[in-house]
This record gives structure tokens, C-alpha cells and sequence, in this order.
DNA sequence: GCGACAG
DNA sequence: ATCTTGTCGC
């Protein structure tokens, strides 16, 4: 499935450069998701277990879930997340019962040192849009106002690679990116859309809730 | 040369 | 990511 797979960091840097022109910034046509999957990885020691929970938009029910567990091949490099998480994720992808139309991943899409963060990159071996929400920042922005969709630019090399984007009031703001195939004004009203509620949004709540669960349970 | 660096 | 106490709020 996954062919030429790094096994080191340079081997890992140069599949990215590679495969970075296949970012796609186009949402498909008549683009209208009605389902988000949010994935996520929890780790003790050298297991893992990767979750994704897929989510009606509009209800925010969930309609499916997967979680598998998995072993780290790849150890935590700033820059080549996606390596540690990539393969169990797409695992935990095929298992699902029906497509999802939206993929919303813990970390990076274009907002990264070669634009093909951890969204960008699943985005592009699914074919599926995707979108980065991380925690931290990877380039530079201004706080954004304090109220709930306040967003400013998240820049890096001068160029603009994503939001900081304020979800919930006064609540330190999300790092949207888009992964692929969406555009940023969409990816971020969908990210406000599924977090009424929280800093993060449901999708990644459950997912992390989902494999931090399993973790347990498979000890 | 030195610091910064998703989870 | 994970390690951690008490504390505030619904």
C-alpha cells in the first residue's frame, strides 16, 4: 500500500519534497461535506493505537469509529510527525465502514517547513480533502481577537500558510491548515462548525478519547 | 555557528 | 505525546 516507505529522516524529507506538488488547494466540485472524520494517535512506550472517529456534520453524531493498535516504527522528529502516525492511521482509515468526505487531523497540512504536514500528507494518499488543526504553530502570527472566530494569518517564508483561529472565547486559538483539496475559508468555517463547545473540535475530541481508551483496554 | 522545531 | 495537584465551573 504505503511503497518507497523512509526509513530514515533524510529518506522522509526527500518522499515530502517529493510529493508536496501534489497538494491540491481545490475542493472537488460542488464540494458539500456531510461527514468529518477526526484522527488521532495515542502512544505508551513503543505501542500505539490510532482512532478515527467520523461524525455527522450537521448533528455532530457519530456514525462510525475504528481504532487499531500498532507498534512506533519512526521516532518524533519536528518537521516528520507524519512518519510516526501516517501508517496506523491509514489502517484505521481502511477499516471504516463508509468514506468520510472530510479528513480533520491533529497537526500540520501546508503549515510546515515544505508545505506536506500530517493532513496534507494523508489528504494526498487518500484523495480525500483534508485539514490541518494543531496546537502550536509552525511559522509566525499576531494574537487574534478574543472572540470565538477571531482568526489572523499564520505566515512562514512569507508566505501564507494558514489561521490562528480563535474557537472559543478568550481560548488560546487552533493553527488551521488546509491538507488538500479544500481551500482555507472553508476549512476553517468547518473547523468553527465542529467545535461549538470546546477549544478542539469534536471530531479530535473523540478520536483522542477513542485511542487513549484502547491503549488501556490492549494492556 | 546558534536557535527553533506539529505530536 | 506523556508526566502531574489542586481548583474552578456546570
Amino acid at each position: 500500500m504505503i511503497e518507497d516507505w523512509p526509513a530514515t529522516p533524510d529518506e522522509a524529507v526527500a518522499l515530502q519534497l517529493r510529493m508536496a506538488p501534489l497538494v491540491d488547494p481545490r475542493p472537488p466540485a460542488g464540494f458539500a461535506p456531510r461527514t468529518a472524520a477526526g484522527l488521532d494517535v495515542a502512544y505508551d512506550e513503543d505501542r500505539l493505537a490510532a482512532a478515527v472517529v467520523v461524525l455527522d456534520i450537521a448533528s455532530l453524531e457519530t456514525v462510525d469509529q475504528v481504532v487499531v493498535p500498532g507498534v512506533t516504527d519512526f521516532p518524533y522528529v519536528p518537521g516528520l510527525f507524519a512518519f510516526r502516525e501516517l501508517p496506523a492511521l491509514l489502517g484505521a482509515l481502511e477499516r471504516l465502514t463508509t468514506s468520510p468526505d472530510l479528513l480533520i487531523c491533529d497537526g500540520q497540512g501546508v503549515a510546515h517547513p515544505r508545505r506536506f504536514g500530517l493532513a496534507s500528507h494523508l489528504g494526498v494518499v487518500t484523495g480525500l480533502p483534508s485539514i490541518g488543526v494543531a496546537k502550536t504553530p509552525m511559522g509566525h502570527y499576531d494574537p487574534p481577537g478574543p472572540e470565538r472566530g477571531d482568526w489572523t494569518e499564520l505566515t512562514d517564508g512569507g508566505d501564507v500558510v494558514g489561521r490562528a483561529l480563535r474557537t472559543q472565547r478568550e481560548i488560546k486559538p487552533l493553527f488551521v491548515s488546509i491538507g488538500h483539496r479544500i481551500d482555507l475559508d472553508t476549512a476553517c468555517a468547518q473547523v468553527l462548525r465542529l467545535a461549538p463547545k470546546y477549544r478542539q473540535p469534536e471530531t479530535t475530541r473523540r478520536a483522542d478519547h477513542l485511542c487513549r481508551e484502547a491503549l488501556v483496554l490492549d494492556r
